[in-house]
DNA sequence: TAACTATACGGAGGCGCCCTCCGTTTGGCA
DNA sequence: TGCCAAACGGAGGGCGCCTCCGTATAGTTA
């Protein structure tokens, strides 16, 4: 049975996983710069591919929206594992936190998008709130055992402080006072 | 110097006048069945105008928006009004809170294009939020005056309690358990 | 009342985006 | 190396957006 459930499962094609990520690189770029309405043309334009390999891999322009959110949050999730192990613990997180607020300051444009699709989807939401709750934990965690921090503090918190934090983001000047408050806290 | 600042003002033409109406009624159904992606020829069509009238009335999307918006809660402000003299004052006051609910019922599909436009202009947000509070206030007065209703409780609060259920509208079942507790509350 | 004109109306048309469909290409497998 | 399922590309029909200008009409003036 191995991992596949017939024999005659066959591996991806390598250009398709390819694209895919191309595609979403490039809509994290294109809807990042010019807002959610953004044309799909210009995203497929940007990822040096077809209009219809973008509809194959996204049927939807929700689905893509979608796909670029879960895609963010991954990497961040995935920053987190990076730093754990590459970095000393306190430093570990101060760094992860401003890669936070540097990611919603260059997306601004995918926010409004990003804030519907995590409205109208409620295990999309479920999602990355579990990932990013556990991409705190853990820094958190080796923070506190090295003694470099206060212990009367949870990740579900912290990552609450950090949304809200964010979401004053039209005020002018308001990634740099995230940045303090999080440098100030830490 | 009257109420115009020079002889040369020239009343509006009642043909406009109506077709702005028109228009803002016709957006208001449109939107709320269709959803805010819904076609602006189609607003056009159902207010019985040209869609040139729509553009010169409402240059974009966002100002069509956002004239809705105002406009709703302009009628929410006069019911209150109306109610305040029509209705005994704990009825008045219940009848006010049905119609909020009905209308977020009705007017699902705008909800997240209102939403947006709120949540980009701080100015209209203010604006209907002092409307509505001063439209609860009156309705809240009489009946505390009244001695039907306990004293303890400010406008705002109740304002926000109602917002605050009223977000819960993709649960299934939401508008009777909001009405449910508003008639317990009363 | 009639003539005048500022104002508003309507909708054709150019443009660009959406999305499907199908002929062509390519990567995986034997 | 040959086979073919899977993926690719992009032309094209359709539709909505928005402008522009000739026409209609409400308000004003004589």
């Amino acid at each position: 049975m191995g991992s596949q459930s017939a024999k005659t499962a066959r591996r991806p094609r390598s250009d398709s996983v390819r694209n895919r990520e191309l595609l979403l690189e490039a809509a994290a770029a294109v809807f990042g710069g010019g807002g959610p309405d953004a044309s799909l043309d210009a995203v497929a334009k940007q990822a040096g591919v077809g209009i219809g390999t973008l509809y194959r891999h996204f049927p939807t322009r929700e689905a893509l929206f979608e796909a670029v959110y879960r895609h963010e949050v991954d990497q961040l999730g995935e920053l987190a594992e990076r730093l754990a192990t590459e970095a000393a613990p306190v430093d570990a997180l101060r760094r992860w936190l401003h890669a936070n607020v540097q990611l919603v300051a260059t997306k601004k444009g995918m926010l409004a998008a990003l804030a519907l699709a995590a409205q109208s989807r409620p295990e999309l939401y479920a999602y990355s709130f579990e990932r990013l709750t556990k991409a705190i934990g853990s820094l958190l965690d080796r923070a506190v055992a090295a003694g470099d921090i206060r212990q009367d503090i949870t990740p579900e918190e912290l990552l609450r402080a950090l949304v809200g934090m964010c979401y004053m983001h039209d005020q002018p000047g308001w990634q740099r006072s995230v940045l303090h408050l999080v440098d100030i806290f830490v």
